[in-house]
DNA sequence: TTGTATGCGTTATCAA
DNA sequence: TTGATAACGCATACAA
């Protein structure tokens, strides 16, 4: 079965007369393949595949007023922590007719909402967009969207139609709950960007602290700056010098962590007895490390793949009884770098 | 300057019945301005601007049988070597009109063939392949195609049309021979994925060894799984077993060189004393390791953006004088975990 | 410099 | 179940 590469543009009609049939019926075969005739139907499709024959995309979304595409809108390219959610999108989008339409907002609402413009242009099959904090405009924009749009990364109140994530908060209070268990009393703060699904953990921070009546100090740390393993140790660096007393420090992520476990090293600080350390996300890496690395894991594959499982489940059917909100939860990951007691 | 939100679909149509000129113009004035009256050109801009106008890529495309798409086919999406490529690739993309389609062939020959079939379809404005290992029919419709094509990641002799890159047999000899000069005599390999690419850094390896004198023994271990810290570190495990006379290695990314290194400190292996490391990539990472260490600083950044120049170059004119090959070479940078000497 | 007319490859409407 | 035919929104001859 020698496939043609020479398939200069072979089209639709081309298909159609090689069978012997009309262009419509090949598009039938192709779009309702339930109303066309057994018969025809194999013959098409043989002769599609003996011809090479690929749809014009293009085409197709003029005809069709509906695009193939899922498009999707993430903060960042270099952050692999969305790397592990695109993977999970690529592989749900696989297999199906759909292609992916990736966008990068650079962490900039106003970016967002032009890609959201820019991508409902293209009536796509469906819209993924991270988090919760649009700007009003794009708020309206998704909200008239007339295709499914999921949310990830985060779960909230008001999803603009579905939402596939967990709460921040919850997390890093679990996070700050795990240091104070294993007997850290001045656990400090290490974050970067501070975007607004950022200040949440900083939140949840510090309504822990507060619920066990440990007082935050000088021992919150952070910076707008993109974070970094060399900023982790930055940050550690100054929290040390900020507030020697502190014991132990949440990381808004684990390359802070990675980074502030080897400034502590050079500082001679012993990992867990003088220094507790948590990150975030759970990279492969907090596992291997040496010490081991405790960290929050969240399931990033999984939204991305169940984000796109959404918008399938919206194109074949009605809501969800969960009321289209997809917690996929976290789990704390307690490893040596916390493990101050036993 | 209140943006129209309630766009419903807005076409030319409606911004030239608003100027009060044909769609043609309006087609001109965004295609070929200087083909347009001045007076003409800022009415329509404005027109379009209050108006919300955005084109539907689907209908341009279809028209001018060519989309404004550069198709991208990279082989992973979660290593992260690629996030860099990527971020390059977008940033030199914004502002332009182009938009970027990815696709991932997970290291398979045949998935991208596929995908240079997929994206060719839609008539790109340019395509972006990584490496020089496609299959000869994805080889003929790259030769084929009437778009740029630009190779990245790597050089060779032979470029369908353009190539950015650097050369990785070159560069795994220079990091050899940074080990050797620094006093190592007996260099081991720590290989994983060993993609073609990576085959022939190892084959870099190699022939240094060889320049010197230096028989590899049994110093080569590599697997075909894909590469992780925790890997580096059961790979360097396995090497120490086999080979306890190793003194340094050479590993073929820089988390195989981060996970070789905390199974060394596991080990109670100095480094660099008794164990010198040198990765390859010098991801940000290396620098903040403590202690530092050693890599193959690559620019991968540098060729996406470059890619997307290549293709923007060939558009707007002829070849380039350097033989449409750009050779963006490598860096050694040695840092405390080769630093034997001295 | 601008307008008119036609076509891009497919889908959808309507008949048959 | 299948076939003609008219859109879909824009770009480009060609004419003016």
């Amino acid at each position: 079965m020698k496939k043609s590469i020479e398939n200069k543009s072979v089209k639709m009609r081309d298909v159609a007369d090689h069978v012997g049939v009309s262009a419509a019926t090949v598009s039938r075969a192709l779009r309702n393949p339930e109303v066309v005739s057994e018969a025809l139907r194999t013959k098409i499709a043989a002769a599609i595949e003996s011809l090479g024959y690929l749809p014009d995309p293009a085409a197709r979304a003029l005809a069709s007023t509906r695009s193939d595409v899922i498009g999707v809108i993430l903060p960042s390219v270099t952050n692999n922590v969305f790397s592990a959610v695109m993977d999970g999108i690529y592989s749900a989008a696989e297999g199906t007719r759909y292609s992916v339409q990736l966008g990068y907002s650079r962490y900039a609402p106003l970016s967002e909402e032009n890609l959201i413009r820019l991508f409902l242009r293209q009536r796509p099959t469906g819209l993924i967009v991270t988090g919760i904090d649009q700007t009003d405009a794009a708020k309206a924009l998704l909200q008239e969207a007339d295709c499914p749009v999921v949310q990830i990364m985060e779960t909230g109140p008001a999803p603009h139609d579905r939402m596939i994530g967990f709460s921040h908060y919850q997390a890093a209070r679990a996070a700050t709950a795990h240091l104070i268990a294993q007997g850290y009393s001045q656990p400090g703060f290490l974050g970067a960007r501070m975007d607004p699904r950022t200040q949440r953990r900083l939140q949840g921070f510090r309504d822990e602290l507060r619920a066990h009546g440990i007082d935050e100090g000088r021992r919150v740390h952070s910076t707008t700056y993109p974070s970094s393993v060399t900023l982790g140790g930055h940050l550690l660096a100054q929290l040390m010098d900020a507030a020697p007393e502190t014991d132990a420090i949440f990381c808004i992520n684990d390359d802070l962590a990675l980074g502030a476990m080897f400034e502590a090293q050079r500082r001679n600080l012993r990992i867990p007895q003088d220094l507790g350390i948590c990150g975030f996300n759970d990279m492969e890496m907090m596992g291997a490390a040496e010490p081991s690395l405790t960290s929050v894991r969240t399931f990033r594959r999984e939204m991305g793949a169940g984000a796109v499982q959404l918008i399938l489940d919206a194109l074949s059917g009605g809501a969800r009884p969960d009321g289209n909100i997809v917690d996929l939860g976290f789990e704390i990951m307690p490893r040596h770098s916390t493990r101050r007691n036993s």
